[in-house]
DNA sequence: GCTGAAATCACACATTA
DNA sequence: TAATGTGTGATTTCAGC
């Protein structure tokens, strides 16, 4: 499937997008510059084409209770294709993991995880990476400050095609 | 300011919102179980309080064009509170910078950023890491398969209160 | 939680490049 | 031919009760 091309409309219509997903489909012609129905088609067309993959309200967790973000290192054992499919197959079944990458140079994963305190990401821990086979080491930072989050650079640093 | 009180409406509310907000309220009214008019209540106080903080479009940067993620571990030179301070602001307004968490124990800082190839990151970080003074040590992993993204933990993981 | 007015959405159609 | 702009009905939002 051939990605369709961008043109400067659609650029301007994921950049608004991609920091406020609130508005309505009017005001986004407002602030593109096009009309309702061309905002709207534009729109449909990028989201059944997966360039929009999804629309999510961001939450500030903090506001609900102790939060505790773990960023983890993670490096395999065996190091077969199969056996990274596995570990993130895993991993990635796990609510409290919100991101997990797989690196390199250094370790085979990088994982970020949200729990409320010590005790739960040690029992998170205990869980993932211990009694689950095929890890030969890991390496846990823990952060309680955010300083940025974006779920993607700004398109329109990005070429049209 | 006391942080208000949520009840389990509010808290199915943010369940399927951080899931899905491309729904209308209407939607989520008949998803939480609940009239549309309660849900748009809620909503608006849960938007007031910051507890959703907003609502963006998730891009599939890898359809837009080649697509390279750098997770960067950051130690500074001087560890004043204030140079932290100074660090967090400076990369923070870098536009390919889509992270940035203050650390503990390891490095000072863990760091995003997205960029299209090998060479915008290495001019990237000959701009951010070299002549930004206060570097003692940066170290880099790469990344073009991301796993898991989500913003949160779903949130029906945390206590009420 | 329900009802009603106002706004918005979403589609078919005519139009233009 | 394909995409844009105009007009209409249905839906939704959002106020007061």
């Amino acid at each position: 499937m051939a990605s369709l091309t961008l043109d400067d409309l659609d650029l301007r219509i994921l950049g608004v997008l991609q920091t406020d997903a609130s508005i309505s489909n009017l005001e986004l012609s407002r602030r593109v510059h096009a009309s309702a129905p061309t905002c709207l088609r534009r729109v449909r067309v990028l989201r059944e084409a997966g360039i929009i993959a999804r629309q999510i309200a961001i939450i500030d967790a903090a506001k609900l209770g102790p939060t505790l973000r773990a960023i983890v290192e993670v490096s395999l054992d065996r190091q077969a294709a199969e056996d990274y499919d596995a570990f993130e197959a895993y991993i990635c079944e796990e609510p409290a993991v919100t991101q997990c990458y797989r690196v390199s140079p250094g370790p085979d994963f990088v994982v970020i995880a949200e729990v409320p305190d010590m005790a739960a990401y040690d029992e998170l821990a205990r869980r993932l990476f211990k009694s689950a086979a095929n890890i030969r080491n890991v390496r846990t930072f823990f952060s309680t400050r955010c300083a940025k989050f974006e779920a993607n650079a700004p398109v329109h640093a990005k070429a049209s095609r």
